[in-house]
DNA sequence: GTGAAAGCGCTAACAT
DNA sequence: ATGTTAGCGCTTTCAC
């Protein structure tokens, strides 16, 4: 910076004046540094300039699974919301370990970036609470840790199960099932909780049996879909939600195979409209998780816990899923060849 | 870190040594400073540490879109390959702009980084050079410049398109079509080069035809998928290799609501097994594209350059693709119900 | 509007 | 082995 003071031939202070406050030069001193800029390909020392101001422009983001089309959506959506304020966005992978997650978040604390995104799988409070007590804001997307001791963005996983069961329903399917085991997440936890609502609501009309995998990965599904099959054949299945997409692809492949038709045979829908679900023979119904609203939100929440400083009260933003209805629940209809 | 120093009761630079060169102090100094920094909850600001330093261990990775598998497979496979070096990196997303990716290449060239590894879309040359400019090593991935200004980590598209064509004529199909427009992108162009030179080897036993598609998205491939059906019908088509996953699946689905089989009356396969594959009903035959290697190796390069230092020799590593085959080209077949 | 000077928090070479 | 000190490259008062 000093090289392109004496090619300038201005003080130094002045190119900082140049870069940061360019109001308060006059043009054309500005045009001869910017110049001497040019000139010198100088990139200012953006460590040497956190360093001295005593601020970011950075926001870190960590997610614990970079292939989870959910998390990409977020941080999508915060990338672009935070590029609109002049902030930029670093993402971090946890790569679904817990330690790297720890990591990621001392990186970006000794980052000293202006705030910290966290889209955790499992409760991270601790790590959340050590990060915050070193004064850095922090915003937890997609769990809820219960305790309002910082900003969360979530989006309503009853709501989300409700809706499915709902769907299924209004759709005239009476007996129903809901696979997916692994409660301890909470998503799956709080859909079932919703299904389980819609399902009650009817009073004894509608059945409803819980199948549990131990996975949610595809060969789960199909393993899922096997015993499934049975039920259908038995009658005793016109329905199934999947608590996430992959498993509701897996498990129509499963139905396909036994020659059951979907939707005539029985419904099937997913929960996490999810980007990997568009490619089946049968779009599937699903619900959209708004991911791209939740990155956005958590960036505004952010940048108003550092707007507020001190006296910040903490903001839990819910946001609503929607149904997104497609063939695997209503029948055939493909958009490209409307004569089918 | 003075204070750390002062409750410790040591002095500043024996913090320093602890935090930097633990071998340097005697093991009971080391404890009564880690129980000081413990006790304070201090974190290192690492922005004054490379400022000092004049070293930075993270590495930028820039890519163009993070909702394609392949670059989330590359960032997971440089990512952990870093950590075991002791780096970590840092994901900035392009969100497919080109303005956002000079941004993204500038943000870690003003950070400092030790390096950066790029995977864009188009021609990246400009921007590359500029930072090479500057003295970062730069490595790029999946795509070849021609020049060869900088170490690249390649896929061997045209070998994917040959692998494509070359499995589906060892299958027995002799009257196949190639489906993805856009040529202006290199995969596309080199996969395509690959598929006629198989076709060629077979001196006019084997015919091709070329569908271009507007965009490589599904509703692309709906459209072809129209095409396409009717040169089945008319007994013209017996196999189909789209150039991405995505297209693959879309005419799968076209080909099902016009009742012909897949792989029955004609074999459909992918070039570059996408996550997103999954889900369909026939599982897609496709080819691997080594995501995973290939964020290593770059880490790889990007290591041996910042070591080689002056004398450094740009390399580009070629990755071999790997067929996979599922049941879009050979039939069917669960693994979860062998029976079938 | 401009230039000089005092740090920002840390590292590394030096002296002890 | 430990303490001292001169920067790293920049921002920002503060006089001019």
């Amino acid at each position: 910076m000093a090289d392109v003071a004496r090619v300038a031939g201005v003080a130094l202070g002045t190119v900082s004046n140049v870069l940061n406050h360019p109001a308060k030069v006059s043009p054309a001193t500005l045009a001869k540094v910017q110049g001497a800029i040019a000139e010198l390909g100088f990139v200012r020392n953006s460590n040497a300039q956190q360093l001295a101001a005593g601020r970011s422009s950075s926001i870190g983001l960590v997610v614990i699974d970079i292939s989870n089309s959910l998390f990409v959506d977020i941080a999508r959506g915060a990338q672009r919301f935070a590029a609109e304020l002049g902030m930029n966005v670093l993402v971090a992978n946890s790569d679904n370990r817990a330690d790297q997650q720890r990591a990621d978040l001392d990186f970006f604390d000794e980052a000293r970036v202006s705030g910290i995104l966290l889209a955790p799988m499992e409760d991270a409070s601790d790590d959340v609470a050590r990060i915050r007590s070193h004064g850095r804001p922090t915003v937890v997307l997609n769990y809820d840790s219960g305790k309002a001791d910082c900003c969360q963005v979530l989006i309503d996983n009853e709501e989300v199960g409700y809706l499915a069961a709902r769907h299924l329903i209004d759709m005239g399917r009476t007996r129903l099932a809901f696979v997916g085991g692994r409660d301890y997440l909470q998503p799956v936890a709080l859909r079932r909780r919703g299904v389980r609502r819609a399902v009650e609501e009817e009073g004894g009309r509608v059945s409803l049996q819980e199948v549990p995998t131990e996975n949610l990965d595809p060969p789960g599904g199909l393993r899922a879909g096997e015993e499934l099959a049975g039920e259908v054949r038995a009658g005793r299945l016109d329905g199934v939600i999947a608590v996430t997409d992959l498993l509701g692809m897996a498990i129509i492949q499963v139905f396909n195979a036994h020659s059951i038709e979907v939707p005539g045979d029985v419904a099937v829908m997913g929960c996490d409209h999810n980007s990997a679900a568009w490619g089946g023979m049968i779009p599937l119904t699903s619900v959209q998780m708004q991911g791209l609203d939740m990155g956005r939100e958590a960036v505004r929440l952010l940048m108003a816990e550092i707007e507020d400083g001190a006296d910040h009260v903490h903001v839990t933003t819910m946001l609503q899923p929607e149904l997104v209805v497609r063939e695997s629940t209503v029948g055939r209809r493909i958009a490209a060849n409307p004569d089918l």
